[in-house]
DNA sequence: AAAACAAATCGTAATGATTACTATTTACAA
DNA sequence: TTGTAAATAGTAATCATTACGATTTGTTTT
């Protein structure tokens, strides 16, 4: 499903459709969590021994321009996740996985009136620990 | 008073007390806001012109760890400002002068049930965009 | 189906932030 | 004043990320 998502994004800017842009598409979908552009490389030296860093990069860049993927620092290293496309949340993030929960609760709303004056572009709202799976190992 | 507060705790801390090391907080002091690695070291170069990248980095790790300084990555690169060392809040940051405004209310109370079963052990809430002073510019 | 062309990729080099290392200097305690 | 470990300078190394020329490939057009 969000391999179709991917190809009909990709025609509508015009952009090509290779096996790779599809193999990234696959990779997030089975990883279901935040991954490095490292992550995601090594995944794709299985499939395609010589790929560069330079399509795995300008890749993971393009889909983010796109709104494909939404991304976060953890650690000093930007992370990549496939974006919900429905409403609008957050999420608590397994430090040891980077798998994600969701978090149905945006406290922008309560703030609007303590900002006045302050023009507000965006907002970050992440929670940090260890998921359920995670806890026992 | 920021001066004395890293006195005491670099004294306690057994670690020495040298000029740097209170230029660096006096840097941060004036500075009321996050700043790059790099605008501490130009800012040491005009009273330190040897300094090196290793002193800057090194104390503003220590700093750091002893909890004087709070970080947070902004654009690909990290940012540091001095802890408020009252209550538990969180930051409006401005993207133009990295300038913050306290935000007095922390959203982490009414999560704690719906994230039974997670070891939380930190959390990120920041909201980007421009200071009042900012905007015009 | 072949040709044409721009886009995508490879291979590799360059960059920028951060960290690491050794010789030297310095804070501070005895 | 001296001794000693900590701190620093100077510089090299590392790591993630970006950039670039040559080649290949997806897609459109013929």
């Amino acid at each position: 499903m969000n391999q179709q998502e991917a190809v009909n994004m990709l025609k509508a800017h015009n952009f090509k459709i290779t096996d790779k842009r599809l193999d990234i598409i696959r990779f997030f979908e089975e990883a279901d969590g935040y991954r490095t552009a490292k992550d995601l490389n090594t995944y794709m030296e299985s499939t395609h021994p010589n790929i560069s860093f330079d399509t795995v990069y300008r890749n993971l860049h393009l889909y983010h321009e796109m709104g494909l993927l939404e991304s976060t620092t953890l650690q000093g290293e930007k992370h990549f996740r496939l974006r919900c496309s429905h409403h609008h949340h957050h999420h608590f993030i397994c430090s040891h996985c980077g798998g994600t929960k969701e978090i149905d609760m945006c406290p922008m709303e309560q703030l609007k009136k303590a900002l006045a004056g302050y023009q507000i572009n965006d907002h970050k709202f992440e929670i940090y620990g260890l998921c359920p799976s995670c806890q026992s190992v």
